[in-house]
RNA sequence: GGCUAAGUGGCAGAGUGGUGAUGCAGCGGCCUGCAAAGCCGUCAACGCCGGUUCGAUUCCGACCUUAGCCUCCA
């Protein structure tokens, strides 16, 4: 089975091919700068890149999946000053929120998850690599990539130099000979953070640090076969991170890129500024993770995804749904599905892929292959069935349990207005009773 | 101003050169003491204007609108 994978690089969709012959490839995909809490923005560019590894691992033996933790940025700086919280403290919790959130919401781990702080010595011998190739000069202490001297720059964002400077609305930095040129090692005050270095007490620029950890890992003269992030990133990050790895290394920096579209609410874009920011930690204690999955999922990933309560009443509906029908299969063994494997391999489309599950779970409760297909595309996904999941404490369960059998009983008798009104007292403590054929089913709603 | 996406029914959202998915909501029915769940049926859309074509929502061009990027951002 083919993966096709919309290149940034190429504007299209293009057939994946491993840039090595044998069976192993690797993936890399910008994780966050931990400032602070992360939001639905952030999830969404995680899931792009764990739903990637998901599929890819069914189609490869072995897949280095690599999501970083960028924990030195002057953001980071500006954060702690702001709270007084020092910045180790500031960035190890937030950090720790991050992989917690990350595993609640049902991401696989990734292979590595390399920290900046770890790779301050990586970083710099990337930038002596840079400086031998004279790719980059030494100016006022800092040291500055020349983007002239890379001729293809601007490819992947599709940026004219040109364009560029007429859009300068930067401030201009007398220190760079280009305004387009951009920091890899900046000097620090003694009392800020920093390390020492070949040029003086300082810390590294904001895009290098991710082209240092790829090449640590995968090696300095191998080629990323992907390279993933908010679309947000396509330019200055991502056109900064080519123009670095093809300048410290011989071989071309990364084959595929795949950018995410970026989390809308109300239609704009989220930020602290508009105070619309909605984070991780707040929904998932009111949604299933699967239900949240299911409603980051509801759009292509590379479509701009407008985050309303529809978006996550609409995903609970589909759960509700496709939960219900696999509701007692944990025994049940799972079955491969190529036809949906072959939906996500089309740029991962996972609204077909959505749809696909919809009607099978229609079809799945007479047909225990379909079933066992079902649990199996589910898993894929990594949309777990745990209905009933839902705590409820000793106390409460038998309150409930005595009421429904009260009822029962005044059904029997056929006095329905007292069946009734327990009922709706049921349902004021989020009691949903279904009267099957077999007998009284019941579950919390929240 | 430049660049990049996108404009589909009440809402959310795929897809396609020729009977216009799917989910929610609505409507009708089966089932039920009544519900719930389930099932069956049903209503309803392709921004605007040209062009290509036997035929376009789908291809091409202009226009309008929206969002993002060009400055920190997933």
């Amino acid at each position: 089975m083919n993966l096709h994978i919309h290149n940034t690089l190429t504007n299209k969709k293009d057939l994946f091919v491993p840039c090595s012959s044998a069976k192993s490839i690797n993936m890399y995909v910008c994780g966050p700068t931990v400032y602070s809490e992360p939001h639905i923005g952030n999830a969404r560019a995680a899931l792009t890149g764990d739903l990637f590894y998901r599929v890819l691992k069914e189609l490869f033996e072995n897949v280095v999946y690599i999501r970083n933790l960028t924990d030195v940025d002057d953001k980071i700086i500006d954060q702690s000053s702001k709270t007084g919280i020092p910045i180790s403290k500031l960035t190890e919790d937030v950090a720790c929120i991050y992989q917690k959130n990350m595993l609640e919401l049902n991401m696989l781990k990734p292979t590595h998850e390399p920290k900046v702080t770890d790779n301050i010595n990586n970083i710099i011998s990337t930038i002596e690599k840079i400086l031998i190739n004279k790719s980059a000069y030494i100016s006022e202490k800092h040291v500055v990539f020349d983007t002239v001297a890379f001729e293809n720059y601007g490819t992947l964002s599709k940026k004219i130099a040109n364009d560029l400077i007429d859009g300068a609305r930067i401030k201009p930095e007398a220190f760079k000979r280009n305004q387009k040129d951009f920091v890899l090692w900046k000097p620090s005050q003694n009392d800020k953070h920093g390390w020492d270095s070949p040029w003086g007490f300082g810390r590294p620029g904001w895009h290098i640090e991710c082209t240092s950890m790829i090449k640590s890992i995968i090696g300095n003269n191998n080629t990323l076969d992907i390279h993933g992030g908010g679309n947000d990133l396509i330019f200055p990050h991502h056109e900064n991170e080519i123009a670095q790895g093809s300048c410290c290394s011989s071989s071309k920096y990364c084959n595929y890129w795949f950018h995410n579209g970026i989390v809308l609410v109300n239609k704009k874009k989220m930020s602290k500024s508009l105070g619309n920011v909605i984070l991780v930690s707040d929904i998932i204690n009111r949604y299933d993770p699967s239900i949240i999955r299911l409603a980051l999922m509801s759009t292509h990933y590379r479509q701009p995804l407008n985050w309303t309560d529809d978006t996550i009443n609409n995903a609970k509906n589909i759960y509700e749904k496709i939960s219900r029908t696999l509701n007692n299969t944990s025994q049940l063994d799972v079955t491969r599905d190529d036809n949906f494997l072959e939906l996500l391999c089309d740029d991962i489309n996972t609204p077909n892929a959505i749809q696909y599950l919809i009607k099978q779970a229609k079809l799945a409760r007479d047909d225990i292959k379909v079933m066992s297909k079902l649990k199996y595309n589910c898993q894929l996904i990594g949309i777990v069935s745990n209905r009933n999941s839902i705590e409820i404490n000793p106390n409460e369960k038998q309150i409930i349990e005595n009421l429904i059998e009260k009822r029962e009983m005044a059904r029997k008798n056929k006095d329905f207005v007292q069946a009734d009104s327990i009922r709706d007292q049921l349902t004021t403590l989020s009691v949903v009773l279904e009267d099957g054929p077999s007998g009284v089913t019941w579950k919390i709603k929240r």
